[in-house]
DNA sequence: CGGGCGATTGAAAAAGATCAAGAACGGTGG
DNA sequence: CCACCGTTCTTGATCTTTTTCAATCGCCCG
């Protein structure tokens, strides 16, 4: 089955941000017209080039997308992943320069929308501006969670918090639930991702599976323990502010 | 001398958002008529709360903040750190439930600018909007560096990189140059922003200046090669966004 | 069937954490 | 001005985590 229209795209991308706003009918309906240029990308292509001025915004309908820095020496530091429904550069309305390139990891399908019409949009409807604005600063705690995580988590913590988060995002999105989902990354990516080298990811995945936590293989993972997994990850859903989330008893919770 | 007045304060403020946004008069003086509420803060006193729901933003004028998450077990990662002139948290905007708290390391006066009022501002100029939103971009943009610098650098690219970036961040404000700024962090607080420890933190400050990079000491940090540190930081202000910066030759650039 | 990418393993080295103790510093009260 | 106290800094020794390097394995795809 295919996720690759552009409306159903843009569902997606409405319920996740009424998760967090609220809109009245007109300004829903506003929102799903918004014109959208369809494009594909192959695996390992970048969707966006560093340094690039962008005149619009990515909306993810299907795969997996990754932005990252990469240092002079080669090491590259992964920022924020993304799945279907993901607006991955909504910031770019105010910061058009592109710091940090944006790859797809798997076939990916984006739907591209034009920065005029999302002005547009926000002129017209404020509270569409204040929602997008919103998915912003929310974006922005994600990626503050991601330094947390690296900052003060051990191997096993991160990769345990990495994967609460996917699965909580991934089941956002109606498409999977808590127990499978699917996860296109590469050990090397993981490592990107969390700060660390492929060969300490790959035994610190052994050591969750052998736990009996989590599965993790090159196409999904498979929770074994939720409970357990959300306590190795110390993971507390809250930073993704999505409301109603049906998260089972256990979580971890900072104080 | 005192820089404790929140007209200083808001201009400061505002010149930062010049760097990086384009305003009329007009919008400016809207601006700079905020009300504000000021508010003295000791050292070590917390200025907003965990779980607080507030109904303002925080404007720096005089002293250092930081803004931080705290495990359970006590293990805590500093998120950002904030100098005169700041709108530490304008995301609260959109966010009012405070994820992560925030402390005064040394007596600090905030102003406090109530959310009507950035509203009342933003719908009335929409540019002015636009402006904060894009502040708000940045502040992201930021987190994301710190991303990077904890992910893929070592204790001593990390502390170039922090040492940089506070660096240009005073000069900016106009009181200090690069060569020298007051930098109130203890070495602990500063592992706290690294994701060390603070023993390793002592150890690597240790090697920058024996290396005749930089002297930090609990008041101030005097810089004595700047292209050394720039160069051992990998730094490139570019993430800062502030335009004209009259940053020497030799800057590391990320590919 | 072959090639290539990604996963896996082992051994050794390095970076950083931990623990514990002592020195220096900064501010306070007498 | 000095003595004292708590905080911060410094140091050494040891332990742990993670990286590095190098080799092999295995699987998927053309």
């Amino acid at each position: 089955m295919s996720f690759a229209n552009a409306s159903y795209a843009l569902e997606l991308f409405l319920d996740k941000v009424k998760a967090r706003s609220t809109l009245s009918t007109t300004e829903r309906n506003a929102l799903l017209s918004l014109p959208t240029i369809p494009r594909q990308f192959g695996a390992h292509r970048e969707i966006v080039r560093i340094g690039e001025c962008v005149d619009h915004a990515c909306l993810i309908a299907d795969g997996f997308v990754s932005r990252f820095a990469q240092m002079e020496d080669g090491r590259r530091q992964t920022i924020s992943v993304h799945i279907g429904g993901d607006m991955v550069d909504l910031y770019s309305l105010m910061l058009p320069a592109v710091p940090t390139p944006l790859v797809a990891l798997t076939p990916t399908t984006v739907f591209q929308i034009p920065h005029v019409a999302l002005r547009e949009l926000s002129f017209r409807y404020p509270a569409v501006a204040a929602a997008f604005w919103r998915e912003c600063a929310v974006d922005g705690t994600i990626i503050a969670e991601w330094l947390i995580s690296t900052g003060r988590r051990d191997a096993r913590g991160r990769l345990a918090h990495l994967l609460c988060e996917m699965a909580v995002r991934n089941n956002q999105i109606g498409r999977y639930n808590y127990s499978r989902f699917p996860f296109p990354m590469t050990q090397e990516h993981i490592a990107d991702a969390l700060g660390l080298t492929s060969v300490h990811v790959n035994r610190t995945l052994q050591g969750l599976r052998s736990e009996g936590l989590v599965d993790v293989s090159r196409r999904e993972v498979i929770v074994r323990d939720w409970n357990g997994l959300v306590f190795a990850g110390e993971f507390d859903p809250g930073y993704l502010h999505l409301r109603n989330l049906p998260i089972a008893a256990g979580l971890a919770t900072r104080r």
